[in-house]
RNA sequence: GGGUAGUUAGCUCAGUGGGAGAGCGUUUGCUUCACAUGCAAAUGGUCGCAGGUUCGACUCCUGUACUACCCACCA
């Protein structure tokens, strides 16, 4: 066994071994249980960073501890065809050559998509692989493959044809970069510090004016009517009377309408109903007109000549300039306050009409609420339960086309005559161009532009990765198998976006639940709690991170963060804490195999046979519960800390240096017992690590089925079965052997002793024989540890000259200094643990002294506050003595 | 405006109705033949603030301050 781990070499070998041998693959098998999650899919634009890798790994545990546990796991991976982010880039580079995608036409610019994808695309797959995931390269699904885009058209049909999918002409997000509409998740908020302008409205045939404060001063060309709120005293009496738009003089009424806020500005509103959603609101309470003066392109339309074809912000400039000059300008104050930008590129939303196709969602977010509140779909923590449901009763129909080419391309064909104009037919929603039209016998068509929204794709991931859509649902075993999946596992930030829209889908065309359980994890973020991002220059690449320490050090320290409901703030130490727990593993099986010798019999049954074996497997039984519960409940950060704690600290610190005494025996039966013991516990552990760090501990398992001539693989059934060896008393007894190693370090320590300097310890017995017993037992691990030369018993012994007193509740020891006793400093350390042992008097005392506390705690409390104030009474005595001794 | 989390050691964070924990940092001692990416020991906290429930509250409840995130119709 190599003196260092070279994780670069291990990763490499085990992830083709894993991959080749198709470790992971998984098939159809009715005599398994199945346990299935498939992949968030990343977008084909995506490299992996932080926020992957952390949700990878977390599913990459639970499918891994599953396999232990026996289950017929299956982990599906697929990526997405990313509409929007992936459209941009190709233009991008289009764009580097002097092209746009208009020059190519829209097949050319496809097949451009296409052949990017090709090369490209499985950048983030191989990284996956390269993550460790254990994911099933044989179903490797695609959102625009053939599978998904069947699932596409079925579904969209289906919707259409149930009257759930419509067109209509609404308001609607528009991003000018992208050239697109958007849904309203894909919009972001940030805020802006901008102006609030106060213009006259003159009321006609009067002297007076009203006041309305905007912030797009430029859009009053599309003013239809002033509003104020109906209890708002000041202005009732104006409801009904006419203004006139500043510059156009065109006239509007005053009219009222109760979403207007009598305390902002001067409660008066300018009602624009094409470019605001309340505006909008508004107006179809009202029924208002609805003058569109922004075109898609984002300049001015149907205003004055002198506006016409500005940009936004020119005739923003332009029209605060003249209503200045006109006087029509109050005043002008800074106001801050949130925009709506596009969740691809940023650039500010513009609110505009455009005819849409939607999507009604009213039946099945109430079907997709039901499955939540039943408990047919659990969220892990369940606090995301609230705000999922809040979200779905508020939703308003989904605006499923986009104005993009790379996407699903909307199934409907319109019957069209010889010039290719839309005739009077309703549309039709088909698989294929239609052949004839149901309504006039037409037979020539043109199809829907628009695509459909990536998300609406991702929306079916759950049915199409197991080819619904392509195959009906009857002889699709996968399908019957593997649907619903078991758990989802994703960051909240798409919790709505994806997760709602796949629970609604999934009971809408397969009348389940797409899965029954969401695990929630949270987002990645820098030190300073801030999202990750290029342009904050905080990110940490969690490629480099795998180079520079180790893939399993990646995961461990991701891991480890991983504590449920919480965001989890990344940094450079936390690679280092699991990069050095990497090497601690790695020493440990040093250790062990450094101790093998051939004439080892490795085929007997291990039987524990002294004080420490039992207790490092009754240590061990609690760490694998507490471990299990852990994976199963989705603390996985506790998963970690546990075996972390019991690797280090109980294996490593405790247990491997009891075996080292052990190890030198002349004896071979107890050497071979000892290695056996080691070896047995460290694959136990090695095992329940796995799912974490499944390179290192496949390595090592490896090189220790070379020694006991096994040829398992780590990922088989559990090794260790939980039998009754949680014992209460192991514990008590070992704590007596470590209370007393340790405190004579301590001492040690505290009077500058060397540990060259072997000491004496004088055991004066205060009571129980059984004690005594268990510490003569277990006096070679005292020697060995604490660095003893000899250890006597008494009862009843005088003070000991030239010694230190360690008092517990059962002994006194007299260790004998051996010259190197120094009365000051031993004075002041009895006398500073008289004082704490007084303090903790005085807090017991005051319980004690309670008659309440007496009457109503329980009476094992009483009785062990007794106890504990006996114990305190009985060492303070005694060190009392030894200080008067001492004088 | 509504909602959800959080506030514990110098830093990052676990945790529990009955004696405050880890990692990192700091201090001290140690090259002991698995590991200095290590071993041993020590230092360090009014558990945000104010009330309430309880024999007992860091833990449960209410209020409050601050921070973060989400949602919303910030003209």
């Amino acid at each position: 066994m190599e003196k260092k781990y070279d994780f670069k070499k291990s990763e490499i070998k085990w992830q083709k071994y894993w991959v080749e041998n198709k470790i992971f693959s998984t098939r159809y098998n009715e005599n398994k249980k199945p346990f299935v999650i498939i992949v968030p899919p990343p977008n084909i634009t995506g490299h992996l960073h932080m926020g992957h890798a952390f949700n990878s790994v977390l599913q990459d545990v639970l499918i891994r501890f599953k396999k232990l546990q026996g289950y017929n796991t299956l982990w599906v991976p697929g990526i997405d065809h990313g509409g929007i982010a992936t459209q941009n880039i190709v233009e991008k580079i289009l764009k580097k050559d002097g092209m746009t995608k208009y020059n190519l036409g829209r097949e050319e610019f496809l097949k451009k998509v296409w052949q990017w994808k090709s090369c490209t695309g499985d950048t983030i797959l191989n990284q996956f692989k390269k993550l460790g995931c254990s994911l099933d390269w044989d179903r490797i699904a695609f959102t625009m493959d053939e599978n998904c885009s069947k699932a596409v058209k079925k579904s969209f049909i289906h919707l259409f044809n149930n009257g759930l999918i419509y067109k209509g002409k609404r308001l609607v997000n528009w991003c000018f970069k992208c050239s697109t509409a958007l849904s309203d998740i894909e919009i972001e908020y940030e805020n802006e510090r901008s102006s609030l302008w106060y213009v006259k409205y003159p009321i006609k045939n009067s002297k007076e004016y009203v006041v309305a404060a905007t912030t797009r001063p430029e859009t009053i060309f599309g003013d239809t009517a002033i509003a104020v709120n109906p209890s708002d005293k000041r202005y009732v009496k104006l409801i009904g009377k006419t203004v006139l738009v500043p510059i156009t003089n065109k006239e509007i009424k005053i009219i009222s309408d109760y979403i207007v806020d009598k305390s902002f500005a001067t409660g008066i509103v300018k009602v624009t109903p094409a470019h605001d959603a309340v505006d909008n609101d508004i107006a179809k309470r009202n029924k208002l007109d609805i003058i569109d003066i922004i075109s898609i392109n984002g300049t001015m339309i149907n205003v004055p000549q002198r506006y016409q074809g500005l940009s936004i912000a020119k005739a923003r400039e332009k029209i605060v300039d003249e209503l200045n000059t006109r006087g029509s300008l109050l005043r002008t104050q800074i106001h801050v306050h949130s925009i709506a930008k596009c969740y691809r590129c940023s650039t500010k939303i513009e609110h505009l009409m455009s005819e849409q196709w939607f999507l009604n969602v009213e039946k099945m977010s109430v079907k997709a609420i039901e499955v939540v509140n039943n408990g047919m779909i659990s969220f892990h923590p369940n606090s995301w339960k609230k705000p999922y449901i809040a979200w779905l009763k508020s939703l308003k129909d989904w605006c499923i086309s986009r104005q993009i080419w790379w996407g699903h391309r909307i199934p409907i064909y319109y019957c069209v005559d010889e010039n290719n104009n839309k005739k009077n037919c309703k549309p039709i929603a088909s698989f294929d161009k239609p052949i004839k039209c149901f309504y006039c016998n037409g037979e020539n068509f043109i199809q829907d532009n628009d695509v459909l929204d990536t998300w609406f794709s991702s929306a079916l991931w759950p049915m199409s990765v197991f080819n619904w859509g392509k195959n009906d649902s009857k002889d699709n075993n996968d399908l019957k198998y593997f649907y619903p999946t078991s758990v989802l596992v994703t960051g909240h930030d798409i919790l709505y976006l994806w997760v709602a829209r796949m629970i609604q889908f999934g009971l809408e065309f397969m009348n389940d639940v797409p899965f029954t359980d969401v695990f929630i994890h949270g987002i990645v973020r820098d030190k300073q709690g801030k999202k990750m991002s290029k342009s904050s220059g905080n990110v940490i690449d969690p490629v480099t991170i795998m180079e520079q320490y180790g893939t399993d050090a990646l995961r461990f320290a991701l891991a480890h963060i991983a504590i449920p409901g919480r965001d989890v703030h990344i940094s450079d130490e936390l690679f280092l804490t699991a990069r050095n727990f990497v090497n601690k593993i790695w020493n440990a099986a040093r250790f062990v195999v450094l101790n093998f010798e051939k004439n080892y019999n490795v085929d007997i049954n291990i039987q524990p046979c002294e004080l420490v074996d039992d207790w490092i497997l009754t240590e061990f039984t609690n760490t694998f519960l507490k471990v299990k519960t852990g994976y199963e409940c989705y603390n996985i950060a506790n998963s970690a800390k546990e075996i972390y704690d019991f690797f280090w600290i109980k294996y490593c610190n405790w247990y491997v240096e009891f075996s080292k005494i052990r190890m030198l025996s002349a004896n071979i039966k107890i050497r071979e017992h000892v290695f056996l013991m080691l070896v047995y516990i460290l694959r136990c552990t090695l095992q329940l690590l796995s799912p974490i760090m499944p390179f290192i501990t496949e390595e090592i398992w490896c090189i220790l089925n070379e020694n006991i001539n096994s040829t398992k693989m780590i990922s088989e059934n559990f090794l260790f079965e939980v039998k009754n060896n949680t014992n209460k008393e192991t514990i008590k007894k070992m704590k007596i052997i470590q209370d007393i190693i340790t405190n004579i370090r301590t001492l040690r320590s505290e009077m500058n002793i060397p540990s060259a300097v072997k000491l004496n310890a004088m055991f004066n017995m205060l009571k129980d024989n059984q004690i005594t017993a268990v510490i003569r037992e277990n006096e070679n691990y005292i020697k060995y540890l604490a660095k003893i030369d000899k250890i006597q018993f008494y009862k009843n012994i005088d003070k000991v000259k030239n010694s230190a007193l360690i008092v517990t509740e059962h002994f006194e020891i007299f260790i004998y200094l051996n010259g190197f006793v120094n009365i000051e400093i031993e004075k002041a350390r009895l006398e500073k643990k008289i004082f704490l042992a007084e303090q903790d008097i005085e807090t017991i005392n005051l319980k004690l002294n309670n008659r309440d506390f007496i009457k109503r705690a329980p009476h094992t409390e009483v009785q062990k506050i007794q106890i504990k104030f006996n114990e305190l009474k009985l060492k303070i005595n005694k060190i009392n003595e030894a200080l008067k001794f001492l004088k």
